[in-house]
DNA sequence: ACAAAAGTGTTTGGAATACACCCATGC
DNA sequence: GCATGGGTGTATTCCAAACACTTTTGT
């Protein structure tokens, strides 16, 4: 018997799901890849992805293969954009949907998969070039994180659940690329009514303590449902 | 000879590309529909879009489908969202990738193509009930389309090359389903820059005429390269 | 005491909004 | 002359940006 036993009267393109994982770490955003353990491409780094089943959509197949491949589980992911250039792939014709999400890597232990000999955080500055077209897919990605931050809270689910406003500036301009005025900041920030500031300050710091924050997620629902404007 | 000849180890998924075409009349925003004519869904209306061949991209086979099925050519077309919940078609499992775009309609004539029984505009109102989950993606698309007319100046495209400030802001209130104040939207335009004012009116009006207006091309490519703040 | 970082408020400029009267044209 | 819709400017409000001094804490 063949080994070719999936029979169909045209052909058809390889379908995938790559997985683009921003992670913050507190100081610096970084990306996560595998280095691939097979050919093609074999020792160069890529995103964690692989073949989408007939049984789930391409969401669940990207999730799916980011867990097998790097023990993350429990990601929301966003759909980023679907590569289907002809060349893309030199084994045969691929199409690859990827999809983006940002995560704080300490929620998360790294875990190789059977496909790759390794799993590591790069920084953004570090960031070896790819397999594939993922280096194309890795600036796509990172345009759109950085256009949505500012129109969405996601920064906040990125830090622990008592934080700071240094720390949220920091995960702010980490992302952006840009520095903001710490007055300024505060005060557009503040005025969100999104963060509620405890009566704690931060421990073991060096200087000046600053006052903890936690993210106000019940004014959050009610700006989501009075048509919201959130913006940075 | 079997027909089905092209053999694989494991099952794919068909891949297609479909077309969500904006289009405004002058008065009103319009979406390009063709009646199916083949099962499944034989007689109800859907969005043109086919089969991804391996020697071309999905925008490529989104654009072939578009003029094979409606006669349109020429259209610069936006990568959407990719659909591809297990059961949106009732055949087999098909994966969708589509593309959407803003035309003005008296651009192209309709020619319904072999798979079609009929192409035609219909009003935003008066979309029937579609086929697949056209519906969703209809409802996505439109969404889409709101949010990247505020952004880019892409509305001068659907009107003539000497068009009035009536006319085009009769056209952003159309896309987005607001009303603007008269006086605001010319000063926000006009301020612009974009809008290069003529020595000429507009012909045939019941009342007083119009001054004719053109799209500034060369300010626009201007705003471009000098990190460009278009926003309506 | 000093070094490091946090906390805080005011001023200014520009953009968005609200708003009303006069003008041209066809009938 | 009247009905329809076009053309235009100003006052106000709000938001963004620029900007500096004082306070806390560890060493």
């Amino acid at each position: 018997m063949k080994s070719e036993k999936y029979n169909y009267k045209y052909p058809r393109p390889a379908l995938t799901a790559d997985c683009i994982i921003f992670g913050f770490d507190g100081l610096d955003i970084n990306i996560l890849l595998i280095q691939r353990g097979i050919e093609p491409f074999k020792g160069k780094w890529a995103f964690p992805g692989g073949f989408v089943r007939m049984e789930e959509s391409t969401e669940e197949c990207a999730i799916r293969e980011l867990h097998e491949e790097t023990g993350i589980k429990n990601v929301f992911i966003e759909q980023l954009y679907t590569f289907s250039d002809i060349h893309r792939d030199p084994r045969e014709r691929v199409v690859t949907v990827a999809y983006f999400a940002l995560v704080k890597t300490s929620d998360y232990k790294l875990i190789a998969g059977d496909d790759a000999k390794n799993v590591k955080w790069f920084k953004i500055k570090d960031i070896p070039s790819l397999a594939f077209d993922h280096d194309v897919i890795f600036r796509i990605a990172h345009n759109r994180l950085k256009g949505k931050i500012r129109y969405q809270p996601i920064g906040f689910e990125l830090l622990d659940e008592k934080f700071t406003m240094p720390q949220l500036q920091l995960l702010y301009e980490s992302i952006l690329e840009i520095k903001f005025d710490r007055r300024n900041f505060n005060n557009k920030l503040m005025k969100t009514g999104l963060l509620t500031p405890l009566n704690e300050k931060q421990q073991n710091v060096r200087h000046r303590a600053p006052r903890l924050l936690k993210f106000n997620k019940k004014k959050y629902s009610e700006l989501l449902n009075s048509g919201f404007n959130f913006e940075i």
